[in-house]
DNA sequence: GCGATAATTAACTATCTAGTTATTTACCGG
DNA sequence: CCGGTAAATAACTAGATAGTTAATTATCGC
C-alpha cells in the first residue's frame, strides 16, 4: 500500500473505467459523452486518452471489465455441491439477482450488439469471457439424467441461453413491456411472480417424460 | 391516386420515417444523424422539422410505426383455427420469424428501454398497442387445459413473454453470444437447433405433470 | 538531491450537430 | 388565372464534441 499521494495511475485509470461505465451503460456508445467521463472521474480528460487511447477503445475495456466481473460472480456458486435440481433453480436465481443488480452489464451488452459485437470481436480476451458455467451446467444436466429428474438430451448452452434469456428481457425490456401492457411490471410482487415462472418453465421443461 | 408531383407531402414524410428508421435502429437515438435521415431520404433536411418536431418526436413516431407493423402481422396468426399445441408452435415460430425478418424492431426497442421508455411513455397511442393477443393466448391455455395438453395454472401475459425472450435474447444478442462462446450462433443450421430447443422448452413446461 | 520519465494540466481546434431563419415555389379553390 | 397557403429549399448559427498540442509537475531509481 502506497500512501495517498497527488499522483496515483491506478486510482486515475480506475476512475476513469467506472466513471466510463456508468455513462455507457446510461447514454450508450454513441450518445455517451467523453466530457462527461473526465468530469465524473474528476480526472483531466487527457488522462482518458492517456490511458485508453480512445473511446472505442475505453468502450472495449469497459465492456471487458464487466465481462470479468459477472464471471467473477459466477464462481461463487457452487452447482456441483447440491441436488441437479436445486442447481437449476439457483443458477437462475443468481442470473436474475445478478441483471437486477447491475443493469448496467444488461444496457452495455445490448449497445455492443448494437455495433455487432464489433469491439468485442478484437478484444484480445475474449476467450477469457466465455464461461466455464456452460461445462459446469453439462455436467449437472447430466447427473440429474441419472438420478431421473432431468429429460435426456439437453444441450448446456442452448438451455444457459435459455435461463439467461428469460431474466434479461423482462428485466431489460422491463420499461417498454410497462408501456405497452399498462401494467407496472417492476414491483415487488410482479418481479417475484415472473422469477416463480421463469423457474417453473426450466424445471418444468426439464421434467423426464411419462 | 395522385398523378406524381413535384410535391407530395405523404410521401416525404414517409420517406423521413423510413429513413429515420433505418438510421435510429443502425446507431440508437443517441448515434443518430438527422442529417443522414434527411440526406437519406432524400428531402430537405427542415422538412424533418416541419413533420415531426424534433428528433425526440421523430423518434417516438419510428417507434408507433414498429409497433403497429407487429401488431398487424400478429393479426394473421390464427391461433384459434389449430389445435392448442400447434397453436403456439406457430406462435414460437412466428415470434421468431418476425424478428429474423425485422431487427431493427428490437435494436428499436433496446434504445428506448435504455431511454426508460419515455418516448412512449409519452404517446397517447401506447394503449392501442397493447395486444389482443394476450387474450387470445389466454383462451388457447384453457382450451389446452381442458383438452389435457397442457398444465394449469399459467399466466398467458407471464408466457407471451417468455416466448418473445427466448427469441428475442438469443436473436438480439447474437453478436456477443457468438464472440464468447466462440461459435457462429447465426448459421442456418444452428438457428434451426435453437427454434427447436425454444419450442422443447415451451412446450416441454405446458406438459401436465405426470 | 538530481535527472529522467511518467502522470497531469490547461488551452486549443477542426469538425459536427440539432435546430432556425428567411425565402421561394408549387398547387388548389374560387 | 390568380391569390393564399402549404410544401420545400438554402444558408446559417450557437454550442457541443472527440481528440490534440505543448507545457508542467510529481515521483522514483540512483
Amino acid at each position: 500500500m502506497r500512501a495517498a499521494s497527488q499522483r496515483d495511475p491506478d486510482r486515475t485509470r480506475g476512475a476513469i473505467l467506472d466513471a466510463a461505465t456508468i455513462e455507457f451503460a446510461k447514454y450508450g456508445l454513441g450518445g455517451a459523452r467523453v466530457d462527461r467521463i473526465a468530469a465524473a472521474a474528476g480526472a483531466n480528460k487527457r488522462m482518458l486518452y492517456y490511458y485508453f487511447g480512445d473511446k472505442e477503445r475505453l468502450f472495449l475495456a469497459v465492456l471487458e471489465s464487466a465481462y470479468a466481473r459477472i464471471r467473477e460472480a459466477e464462481q461463487q456458486l457452487s452447482l456441483l455441491d447440491v441436488a441437479p435440481v436445486e442447481s437449476v433453480r439457483r443458477l437462475i436465481e443468481f442470473t436474475w439477482n445478478y441483471y437486477v443488480a447491475h443493469p448496467e452489464f444488461m444496457t452495455l451488452l445490448n449497445s455492443e450488439n448494437l455495433h455487432q459485437a464489433r469491439h468485442l470481436k478484437k478484444s484480445r480476451y475474449a476467450r477469457v469471457l466465455n464461461s466455464p458455467l456452460i461445462e459446469t451446467l453439462g455436467v449437472v444436466l447430466e447427473r440429474g439424467r441419472r438420478e431421473g429428474s432431468f429429460r435426456p438430451g439437453v444441450d448446456p448452452l442452448q438451455l444457459y441461453i435459455s435461463i439467461a434469456a428469460l431474466s434479461y428481457f423482462s428485466l431489460s425490456n422491463n420499461h417498454t413491456l410497462s408501456a405497452v401492457f399498462g401494467r407496472n411490471l417492476a414491483t415487488a410482487a410482479t418481479k417475484r411472480a415472473r422469477v416463480r415462472h421463469m423457474t417453473e418453465v426450466i424445471l418444468g421443461y426439464l421434467r423426464p417424460e411419462d
